[in-house]
DNA sequence: CCGTACCCTAGTTT
DNA sequence: AAAACTAGGGTAC
């Protein structure tokens, strides 16, 4: 493989790979360790296969260091956001404690952007799940069916594609602890391989009507819909309503509150300052479940 | 728009 | 100690 380094000096505003990688948002990852997001530990490799290319990353005090079969600098900078400009979107969201407390605490947290399909399968595999659990199904979903990738002795495993997860069955998907997710994964990667719907159709559609689309695949109502729009499409201003956000809301943006998901979800975006109102969602949905909030 | 069933695992309570 | 109970990043019907 080849290697290199992204200086630290080239990202605005910086960056913490641990909390952007596992602060919940993106289940592409595997760790070095082969722990599943339910450390606090931190450093070490982390690990993917994207278009069949293997790609690893770790922070290091100048930088990024990588490895990786083809060089990954346009890709690692997509995937992971790193031509945001974290201090112009920071300063963009209104003063608030709370978030203020979140940006400072992570500082270095970024989006991501992960690849549709495979972000649409993650996020319906985390209904009523938690976030090292959803870890684990990925991981099984992608040695169980995805296509084996050898380089330099290891074995990594691609994500499998629509066509494999439609020729999967419920059982089989079962197995892996998918639970009443099962059919759900199912009939959403037949729509896919079928040529019936693609998650990337909700691009350049208005950020409700893309969200609306979304939710046409099985097992995807509005908050899985909302994920796939911020952790894959680009769509910054969604703030998914999950349960730690809706108590949030509850403690310490009450008047937000609407009764029902659109208008909350209109009313806290445009508290969050419009544009970038998923950035705050992120960092806020890391720093309480992290415990970290004293605010 | 509202209520209920749905898998599964780890942690807590009887 | 074994068995209930509970909750965890919702969605379909």
């Amino acid at each position: 493989m080849e290697h290199g380094l992204i200086p630290g000096e080239e990202l605005v505003g910086g960056i913490d790979l641990f909390s952007t990688i596992e602060s919940g948002q993106t289940y592409c990852w595997r760790r070095e360790d082969g722990r599943t997001y339910e450390s606090t530990e931190r450093g070490g490799w982390y690990t993917t296969v994207v278009d069949g290319e293997v790609l690893r990353v770790r922070q290091v005090e100048a930088g990024l260091e990588w490895e990786a079969t083809t060089d990954p600098v346009d890709r690692l900078t997509y995937l992971l956001r790193l031509d945001d400009d974290l201090d112009a979107i920071l300063a963009a969201t209104p003063e608030d404690p709370l978030i203020g407390e979140a940006y400072r605490t992570h500082r270095g947290l970024r989006l991501v952007r992960d690849p549709p399909f495979r972000c649409l399968i993650s996020f319906i595999c985390s209904a009523q799940m938690q976030v090292p659990r959803i870890h684990r199904m990925q991981v099984a979903l992608s040695e169980t069916f995805g296509e084996a990738v050898a380089v330099d002795g290891e074995t990594y495993h691609a994500f499998p594609t629509p066509e494999r997860l439609a020729r999967a069955s419920e059982e089989e998907l079962r197995e892996l602890s998918l639970g009443y997710r099962a059919p759900y994964v199912k009939a959403t990667a037949e729509m896919v391989a079928a040529g019936e719907a693609h998650p990337e159709e909700a691009l350049g559609l208005g950020y409700e009507a893309a969200r609306e689309s979304l939710t046409r695949f099985v097992g995807v109502g509005e908050k899985v819909a909302d994920c796939v729009l911020l952790f894959s499409l680009g769509y910054l201003q969604a703030v998914p309503l999950d349960t730690w956000i809706r108590s949030a809301i509850e403690e310490h943006y009450p008047e937000c509150d609407r009764g029902n998901y659109r208008e909350t979800s209109r009313a806290i975006r445009e508290r969050f300052g419009g544009e970038y109102a998923g950035y705050a969602q992120t960092y806020l949905f890391h720093h309480l479940r992290t415990g970290a909030a004293t605010a």
